[in-house]
DNA sequence: CGCGTAGTTGACGCGTGTCAATTGCTGTGG
DNA sequence: CCACAGCAATTGACACGCGTCAACTACGCG
């Protein structure tokens, strides 16, 4: 169910994000560390948005549930990524950790806007940081109009090695598992599973355990045939 | 795809604030009004992002397209949306108008970031405003993810039908083509047709004109079947 | 009136969802 | 330490929905 032990201790040492100037560090003064366990949710959807988040180790989802118990995944929560912005009413989104202490920073969200009133570098920090998160959202609806499974889960390969800061790019490492891939690209479990299979015998690929990538042929995960 | 991390710069767009009060009104002095005729670029991929706008008659699509010719309309653009929002880079996508005489208000950026470090006001309106847009967006998201041709026009309409301001929601203007549509929701011209059709078959919905859609049961277009 | 584009409908093959079975891995308890 | 339980992951078989190609209609414009 989790990820190998030598993977977690490799994702839980990553350093702190270097905040960019001394702006950030106003904000830091307002962080609430906690770490969450597998599963654990951060926010629930319906409840009030009170505070902000960024998470530094770990990883999480965030997604939405409709009655006919159909799960969709928005967006997966990797260190550095802020998340949970909103200025008032109620969460449209569910956040959990989908790796074992993951480790979260809250931000108490009237704070966080009377910094951000009081102080125009922190509200230019804040107005980029959501720039960054909406330019990922539509780069990842581009991805997910795809109609070919091969060509959803080679994007979704490609952009999961772009997010992995530091690490060799050619290497990747899914903290979440296949159902949790398939959710987000919106395909059934079984057809994730025989992408990867497929992109392994293309060459295109390497498993190095289950959740370990390895990208061969980095153009041939690019959409274009 | 040639949304290369590089490529992507930082652009957003969002609807416009219900309650401008006296903060927008100072953003109101430095517009500049055009008008654009069917197909017209409003700005290409790859221009520098020097200006906001906002769409004020008429309608747009946002859209990437690839090396191998294929297109995705990453949003449509109403009467009251702002949108080409950015801080740095280059634009990502291209925005061309889809209707004759469509009415777009510039607004030069550094100007407007100038007003936005100088009031905090602004610089809270554009804030709501941006997570607005990334609320409206991760929505989109769960309506793309629906693998049924069905839901994902069904929802598509609901979607038009909540934008359509003032209108009487149970009818629908679509200002966009079928093509538009299909590159829209990621399908074929023919698949988006005949989906139609059946939902009109199964009296969800009724045709009054070729582009103008009267929506008749509104839980039949909901995505729980 | 004829042309061009948008839109609809039909036929057909392939890709993907669904159901089912098997394997592999992880954590637990004897 | 091993055996087992439980879930993740993979693979196979099959039906069906959607993309593709094609033909036809509807509408607008010169």
């Amino acid at each position: 169910m989790d990820i190998t032990p030598s993977a977690v201790g490799r994702e839980l040492d990553f350093p702190a994000v270097a905040s960019p100037g001394s702006a950030l560090s106003a904000l830091e003064s307002l962080a609430v560390p906690a770490r969450y366990k597998n599963g654990e949710a951060v926010y629930r959807c319906n409840d009030p948005v009170d505070s902000w988040y960024r998470i530094v180790a770990g990883a999480a989802r965030k997604f939405a549930s409709t009655a006919d118990g159909y799960r969709h995944i928005v967006d997966f929560l990797l260190p550095g990524d802020m998340f949970g912005f909103g200025t008032q009413g109620v969460r449209p989104f569910c956040v959990e950790a989908i790796v074992p202490g993951t480790l979260i920073i809250r931000y108490p969200r009237r704070d966080a806007e009377q910094l951000a009133d009081a102080d125009p570098q922190i509200a230019r920090t804040i107005r980029e940081a959501t720039f960054d998160s909406i330019a990922r959202l539509q780069r990842r609806m581009v991805i997910l109009s795809r109609t070919r499974a091969i060509e959803r889960v080679g994007a979704f390969l490609l952009e999961m090695a772009d997010r992995g800061h530091g690490a060799p790019s050619h290497t990747v490492s899914l903290p979440m598992s296949r159902y949790d891939i398939a959710d987000y690209l919106g395909m059934a479990v079984e057809t994730v599973s025989r992408a990867l299979t497929q992109l392994r015998t293309r060459r295109a690929i390497a498993l190095r355990g289950v959740r370990r990538v390895q990208i061969c042929d980095r153009p041939a995960l690019a959409p274009a045939p």
